[in-house]
DNA sequence: TATTAATTAGACAAAAAAATCTGATTTAAA
DNA sequence: TTTAAATCAGATTTTTTTGTCTAATTAATA
Protein backbone atom coordinates (compact mmCIF):
# COMPACT_ATOMS: atom_id res chain seq x y z
CA UNK A 1 0.00 0.00 0.00
CA UNK A 2 1.44 3.02 -1.17
CA UNK A 3 0.48 6.58 0.86
CA UNK A 4 -0.98 8.94 -0.99
CA UNK A 5 0.54 8.82 -4.18
CA UNK A 6 2.18 5.50 -6.39
CA UNK A 7 5.85 4.88 -6.63
CA UNK A 8 5.89 5.94 -9.79
CA UNK A 9 5.18 9.70 -9.10
CA UNK A 10 7.59 8.82 -6.24
CA UNK A 11 10.06 8.38 -8.50
CA UNK A 12 9.44 10.90 -10.60
CA UNK A 13 9.15 13.84 -7.75
CA UNK A 14 12.79 12.37 -6.73
CA UNK A 15 13.40 12.57 -10.12
CA UNK A 16 12.61 16.31 -10.93
CA UNK A 17 13.94 17.25 -7.84
CA UNK A 18 17.42 15.81 -8.73
CA UNK A 19 17.23 18.01 -11.89
CA UNK A 20 15.86 21.09 -9.89
CA UNK A 21 19.35 20.86 -7.90
CA UNK A 22 21.40 21.09 -11.40
CA UNK A 23 22.14 23.94 -13.56
CA UNK A 24 18.76 24.48 -15.38
CA UNK A 25 19.48 23.39 -18.96
CA UNK A 26 21.73 20.55 -17.90
CA UNK A 27 20.53 17.52 -18.99
CA UNK A 28 21.31 14.49 -17.34
CA UNK A 29 20.38 11.14 -18.88
CA UNK A 30 17.96 8.31 -17.57
CA UNK A 31 20.90 6.58 -16.60
CA UNK A 32 22.82 8.68 -14.06
CA UNK A 33 19.00 9.68 -12.48
CA UNK A 34 18.00 5.85 -12.02
CA UNK A 35 21.53 5.35 -10.55
CA UNK A 36 21.15 8.32 -8.20
CA UNK A 37 17.84 7.49 -7.08
CA UNK A 38 18.66 3.48 -7.25
CA UNK A 39 16.05 2.35 -9.50
CA UNK A 40 16.04 0.25 -12.74
CA UNK A 41 17.41 2.47 -15.41
CA UNK A 42 14.85 1.70 -17.73
CA UNK A 43 12.28 2.01 -15.22
CA UNK A 44 13.51 5.38 -14.43
CA UNK A 45 13.17 6.14 -18.66
CA UNK A 46 9.94 5.29 -18.60
CA UNK A 47 8.63 7.42 -16.12
CA UNK A 48 10.96 10.73 -17.32
CA UNK A 49 9.03 10.06 -20.78
CA UNK A 50 5.67 10.51 -18.76
CA UNK A 51 6.98 13.67 -17.28
CA UNK A 52 8.40 15.40 -20.93
CA UNK A 53 5.09 14.02 -22.30
CA UNK A 54 3.37 16.19 -20.10
CA UNK A 55 5.64 19.19 -20.27
CA UNK A 56 7.46 19.11 -17.13
CA UNK A 57 10.69 18.20 -18.26
CA UNK A 58 12.33 18.72 -21.68
CA UNK A 59 14.05 16.14 -23.27
CA UNK A 60 17.48 16.52 -25.66
CA UNK A 61 17.98 13.42 -28.00
CA UNK A 62 20.64 11.31 -29.30
CA UNK A 63 24.37 11.10 -27.81
CA UNK A 64 25.14 13.18 -24.96
CA UNK A 65 20.79 13.88 -24.50
CA UNK A 66 19.31 13.70 -21.44
CA UNK A 67 16.33 15.28 -19.27
CA UNK A 68 16.15 18.72 -17.89
CA UNK A 69 13.31 20.94 -16.18
CA UNK A 70 10.37 21.98 -18.64
CA UNK A 71 10.12 25.19 -16.66
CA UNK A 72 11.59 27.35 -14.11
CA UNK A 73 11.20 25.33 -10.60
CA UNK A 74 9.59 28.03 -9.48
CA UNK A 75 7.06 26.85 -11.51
CA UNK A 76 6.62 23.83 -10.64
CA UNK A 77 4.52 22.80 -7.88
CA UNK A 78 4.26 18.90 -6.95
CA UNK A 79 1.14 19.07 -7.38
CA UNK A 80 1.51 18.90 -11.09
CA UNK A 81 3.68 16.08 -10.92
CA UNK A 82 1.41 13.55 -8.98
CA UNK A 83 -1.47 15.03 -11.79
CA UNK A 84 0.89 14.22 -14.79
CA UNK A 85 1.43 10.63 -12.94
CA UNK A 86 -1.48 9.67 -10.75
CA UNK A 87 -4.38 11.80 -11.39
CA UNK A 88 -5.26 14.45 -8.36
CA UNK A 89 -9.08 12.23 -7.94
CA UNK A 90 -7.37 10.85 -4.64
CA UNK A 91 -7.44 14.87 -3.41
CA UNK A 92 -10.92 15.66 -4.06
CA UNK A 93 -13.03 12.87 -4.04
CA UNK A 94 -14.68 10.71 -1.15
CA UNK A 95 -12.15 9.15 1.33
CA UNK A 96 -14.78 5.98 1.16
CA UNK A 97 -15.65 6.29 -2.56
CA UNK A 98 -19.33 7.06 -2.28
CA UNK A 99 -19.90 8.74 -5.26
CA UNK A 100 -22.95 11.11 -3.83
CA UNK A 101 -20.71 11.99 -0.51
CA UNK A 102 -20.71 16.34 -0.68
CA UNK A 103 -21.86 19.05 1.57
CA UNK A 104 -24.92 18.40 1.48
CA UNK A 105 -25.00 14.17 2.15
CA UNK A 106 -21.78 13.96 4.00
CA UNK A 107 -20.30 10.56 4.44
CA UNK A 108 -19.08 10.39 8.34
CA UNK A 109 -16.30 11.81 7.83
CA UNK A 110 -16.75 14.04 5.05
CA UNK A 111 -16.19 17.85 7.24
CA UNK A 112 -12.65 15.77 8.54
CA UNK A 113 -11.28 14.74 5.43
CA UNK A 114 -12.42 18.03 3.72
CA UNK A 115 -9.87 19.65 5.81
CA UNK A 116 -7.31 17.20 5.45
CA UNK A 117 -8.07 17.34 1.54
CA UNK A 118 -7.48 20.96 1.86
CA UNK A 119 -4.40 20.57 3.73
CA UNK A 120 -2.96 18.04 1.72
CA UNK A 121 -3.49 20.18 -1.30
CA UNK A 122 -1.37 22.78 0.41
CA UNK A 123 1.25 21.14 0.90
CA UNK A 124 1.03 19.68 -2.91
CA UNK A 125 1.40 23.63 -3.32
CA UNK A 126 4.91 23.57 -2.73
CA UNK A 127 7.42 24.38 -5.66
CA UNK A 128 10.77 22.07 -6.58
CA UNK A 129 12.29 25.48 -6.15
CA UNK A 130 11.07 25.27 -2.28
CA UNK A 131 11.31 21.91 -2.21
CA UNK A 132 15.29 21.97 -3.12
CA UNK A 133 16.13 24.81 -1.00
CA UNK A 134 14.60 22.66 1.84
CA UNK A 135 16.87 19.53 0.25
CA UNK A 136 20.08 20.55 -0.73
CA UNK A 137 23.04 18.30 0.74
CA UNK A 138 20.17 16.12 2.36
CA UNK A 139 19.04 14.14 -0.41
CA UNK A 140 22.11 11.70 -0.40
CA UNK A 141 21.06 11.15 3.57
CA UNK A 142 17.23 10.68 2.48
CA UNK B 1 -5.18 4.86 -7.38
CA UNK B 2 -6.80 4.68 -3.77
CA UNK B 3 -6.95 7.38 -1.25
CA UNK B 4 -5.52 6.17 2.12
CA UNK B 5 -6.58 3.06 2.47
CA UNK B 6 -7.39 0.18 -0.19
CA UNK B 7 -10.29 -0.85 -1.57
CA UNK B 8 -10.78 -4.15 1.17
CA UNK B 9 -10.41 -1.40 3.53
CA UNK B 10 -13.54 0.57 2.29
CA UNK B 11 -15.55 -2.71 1.98
CA UNK B 12 -14.51 -3.88 5.33
CA UNK B 13 -15.47 -0.30 6.54
CA UNK B 14 -18.62 -0.59 4.81
CA UNK B 15 -19.63 -3.86 6.01
CA UNK B 16 -18.93 -3.12 9.35
CA UNK B 17 -20.98 0.30 9.26
CA UNK B 18 -23.84 -1.75 7.84
CA UNK B 19 -23.99 -4.29 10.85
CA UNK B 20 -23.49 -1.66 13.24
CA UNK B 21 -26.90 -0.35 12.08
CA UNK B 22 -28.43 -3.53 13.03
CA UNK B 23 -29.04 -5.67 16.18
CA UNK B 24 -26.19 -6.14 18.13
CA UNK B 25 -26.34 -10.19 17.44
CA UNK B 26 -28.05 -10.42 14.41
CA UNK B 27 -26.08 -12.35 11.70
CA UNK B 28 -26.22 -11.21 7.90
CA UNK B 29 -24.84 -13.65 5.62
CA UNK B 30 -22.04 -12.58 3.04
CA UNK B 31 -25.05 -12.77 -0.42
CA UNK B 32 -26.82 -9.84 2.19
CA UNK B 33 -23.95 -7.84 2.82
CA UNK B 34 -22.48 -8.18 -0.97
CA UNK B 35 -25.91 -6.92 -2.39
CA UNK B 36 -26.46 -4.06 0.03
CA UNK B 37 -22.29 -2.99 -0.73
CA UNK B 38 -22.77 -3.63 -4.33
CA UNK B 39 -20.21 -5.90 -4.92
CA UNK B 40 -19.44 -9.86 -5.58
CA UNK B 41 -20.62 -11.99 -3.01
CA UNK B 42 -17.03 -14.21 -2.66
CA UNK B 43 -14.96 -10.86 -2.32
CA UNK B 44 -17.18 -9.75 0.63
CA UNK B 45 -16.90 -13.32 2.09
CA UNK B 46 -13.07 -13.23 1.48
CA UNK B 47 -13.16 -9.48 3.31
CA UNK B 48 -15.50 -10.63 5.85
CA UNK B 49 -13.89 -13.78 6.91
CA UNK B 50 -9.86 -11.21 7.72
CA UNK B 51 -12.00 -9.11 9.76
CA UNK B 52 -13.15 -12.29 11.69
CA UNK B 53 -10.41 -13.50 11.74
CA UNK B 54 -9.11 -10.16 13.59
CA UNK B 55 -11.61 -10.64 15.93
CA UNK B 56 -13.61 -7.45 14.85
CA UNK B 57 -16.34 -9.60 13.43
CA UNK B 58 -17.75 -12.95 15.15
CA UNK B 59 -19.28 -15.62 12.85
CA UNK B 60 -21.37 -18.29 12.98
CA UNK B 61 -21.24 -21.45 11.06
CA UNK B 62 -23.70 -23.25 9.03
CA UNK B 63 -27.38 -22.76 7.84
CA UNK B 64 -28.61 -19.47 8.61
CA UNK B 65 -25.02 -18.21 9.79
CA UNK B 66 -23.47 -15.01 8.72
CA UNK B 67 -21.23 -12.74 10.43
CA UNK B 68 -22.19 -9.50 13.45
CA UNK B 69 -20.27 -7.15 14.99
CA UNK B 70 -17.20 -8.88 17.36
CA UNK B 71 -17.66 -6.61 20.14
CA UNK B 72 -20.09 -3.10 20.93
CA UNK B 73 -19.63 -0.72 18.35
CA UNK B 74 -18.68 1.80 20.46
CA UNK B 75 -15.23 -0.12 21.51
CA UNK B 76 -14.25 -0.25 17.24
CA UNK B 77 -12.55 2.23 16.20
CA UNK B 78 -12.05 3.12 12.57
CA UNK B 79 -8.18 2.70 13.13
CA UNK B 80 -8.60 -0.93 13.95
CA UNK B 81 -10.63 -2.02 10.89
CA UNK B 82 -7.88 0.02 8.31
CA UNK B 83 -5.03 -1.81 10.55
CA UNK B 84 -6.56 -5.61 10.37
CA UNK B 85 -6.97 -4.87 6.50
CA UNK B 86 -4.09 -2.91 5.19
CA UNK B 87 -1.60 -2.18 8.27
CA UNK B 88 -0.99 1.11 9.32
CA UNK B 89 2.15 1.91 7.81
CA UNK B 90 0.79 4.62 5.78
CA UNK B 91 -0.26 6.70 8.29
CA UNK B 92 3.47 6.20 10.00
CA UNK B 93 5.98 6.16 7.23
CA UNK B 94 7.41 9.71 4.79
CA UNK B 95 4.95 10.42 2.47
CA UNK B 96 7.53 9.99 -0.41
CA UNK B 97 8.91 6.88 1.75
CA UNK B 98 12.50 7.95 2.12
CA UNK B 99 13.45 5.44 4.88
CA UNK B 100 15.66 7.83 6.62
CA UNK B 101 12.84 11.08 7.20
CA UNK B 102 12.81 11.79 10.59
CA UNK B 103 12.49 14.98 12.75
CA UNK B 104 16.59 15.33 12.38
CA UNK B 105 16.22 14.45 9.01
CA UNK B 106 13.24 15.79 7.33
CA UNK B 107 12.50 15.23 3.82
CA UNK B 108 10.78 18.86 1.98
CA UNK B 109 6.94 17.76 3.22
CA UNK B 110 8.17 16.50 6.56
CA UNK B 111 6.23 19.02 9.25
CA UNK B 112 3.54 19.33 6.84
CA UNK B 113 2.97 15.63 6.59
CA UNK B 114 3.64 15.16 10.23
CA UNK B 115 0.79 17.30 10.75
CA UNK B 116 -1.77 15.72 8.63
CA UNK B 117 -0.69 12.27 9.83
CA UNK B 118 -1.84 13.13 13.16
CA UNK B 119 -5.11 14.51 11.76
CA UNK B 120 -5.51 11.08 9.55
CA UNK B 121 -5.44 8.88 12.63
CA UNK B 122 -7.74 11.78 14.26
CA UNK B 123 -10.08 11.10 11.91
CA UNK B 124 -9.77 7.66 12.26
CA UNK B 125 -10.22 6.92 15.87
CA UNK B 126 -13.74 7.64 15.17
CA UNK B 127 -16.00 4.60 16.44
CA UNK B 128 -18.11 2.46 14.39
CA UNK B 129 -20.85 3.89 16.88
CA UNK B 130 -20.19 7.53 16.16
CA UNK B 131 -19.84 7.02 12.25
CA UNK B 132 -23.16 4.92 12.54
CA UNK B 133 -24.60 7.81 13.85
CA UNK B 134 -23.38 9.81 11.81
CA UNK B 135 -24.99 7.88 8.81
CA UNK B 136 -28.61 6.62 9.61
CA UNK B 137 -30.75 6.67 6.72
CA UNK B 138 -28.35 7.65 4.83
CA UNK B 139 -26.26 4.66 3.78
CA UNK B 140 -28.90 3.66 1.02
CA UNK B 141 -28.19 7.24 -0.65
CA UNK B 142 -24.06 6.58 -0.63
C1' DT C 1 30.24 9.73 -43.08
C1' DA C 2 30.31 6.06 -39.64
C1' DT C 3 29.98 5.20 -34.93
C1' DT C 4 28.24 5.70 -30.62
C1' DA C 5 25.01 6.94 -27.18
C1' DA C 6 21.01 8.89 -26.15
C1' DT C 7 15.48 9.34 -26.29
C1' DT C 8 11.08 7.29 -27.85
C1' DA C 9 7.15 4.22 -28.65
C1' DG C 10 5.10 0.35 -27.90
C1' DA C 11 5.05 -4.41 -26.91
C1' DC C 12 6.13 -7.49 -23.34
C1' DA C 13 6.95 -9.71 -18.54
C1' DA C 14 6.68 -9.94 -13.59
C1' DA C 15 4.71 -8.84 -9.27
C1' DA C 16 1.05 -7.28 -6.47
C1' DA C 17 -3.70 -6.52 -5.59
C1' DA C 18 -8.34 -7.65 -6.45
C1' DA C 19 -11.62 -11.01 -7.34
C1' DT C 20 -13.23 -15.93 -8.01
C1' DC C 21 -13.59 -20.75 -7.40
C1' DT C 22 -13.60 -25.26 -5.15
C1' DG C 23 -14.02 -28.54 -1.74
C1' DA C 24 -14.49 -29.27 3.17
C1' DT C 25 -16.92 -28.43 7.28
C1' DT C 26 -20.65 -26.79 10.01
C1' DT C 27 -25.39 -26.35 11.46
C1' DA C 28 -30.54 -25.29 11.17
C1' DA C 29 -34.42 -27.27 9.92
C1' DA C 30 -37.33 -30.37 7.02
C1' DT D 1 -31.04 -38.29 9.44
C1' DT D 2 -30.89 -36.00 5.31
C1' DT D 3 -30.72 -31.73 2.96
C1' DA D 4 -29.81 -27.04 2.22
C1' DA D 5 -27.28 -23.10 3.18
C1' DA D 6 -23.78 -21.02 5.38
C1' DT D 7 -18.55 -20.19 6.80
C1' DC D 8 -13.70 -21.38 5.95
C1' DA D 9 -9.13 -22.22 3.89
C1' DG D 10 -6.49 -22.21 0.26
C1' DA D 11 -5.74 -22.39 -4.63
C1' DT D 12 -6.63 -20.11 -8.79
C1' DT D 13 -7.69 -16.41 -12.03
C1' DT D 14 -7.98 -11.67 -13.49
C1' DT D 15 -6.66 -6.97 -13.37
C1' DT D 16 -3.61 -3.33 -12.27
C1' DT D 17 0.78 -1.66 -11.34
C1' DT D 18 5.46 -2.08 -11.83
C1' DG D 19 9.30 -3.04 -14.44
C1' DT D 20 11.83 -4.77 -18.96
C1' DC D 21 12.97 -5.30 -23.71
C1' DT D 22 13.48 -4.19 -28.56
C1' DA D 23 13.58 -1.63 -32.65
C1' DA D 24 13.46 2.99 -34.55
C1' DT D 25 15.09 7.64 -34.47
C1' DT D 26 18.07 11.35 -33.28
C1' DA D 27 22.30 13.82 -32.78
C1' DA D 28 27.27 14.56 -31.23
C1' DT D 29 31.77 13.51 -32.49
C1' DA D 30 35.65 11.06 -34.29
Amino acid sequence: MTVIFSKKAEIAIKAMLFLATKEPEACYDAGTISKELQIPKMFAAKIMQELVYSGLLNSKKGKSGGFFLGKNGHDIKLEEIVKAIDGLDAFTSCVFGFPQCSDEHPCPVHDKWSVIKGDLLNMLSMTISEMKEKTIDKIDSL
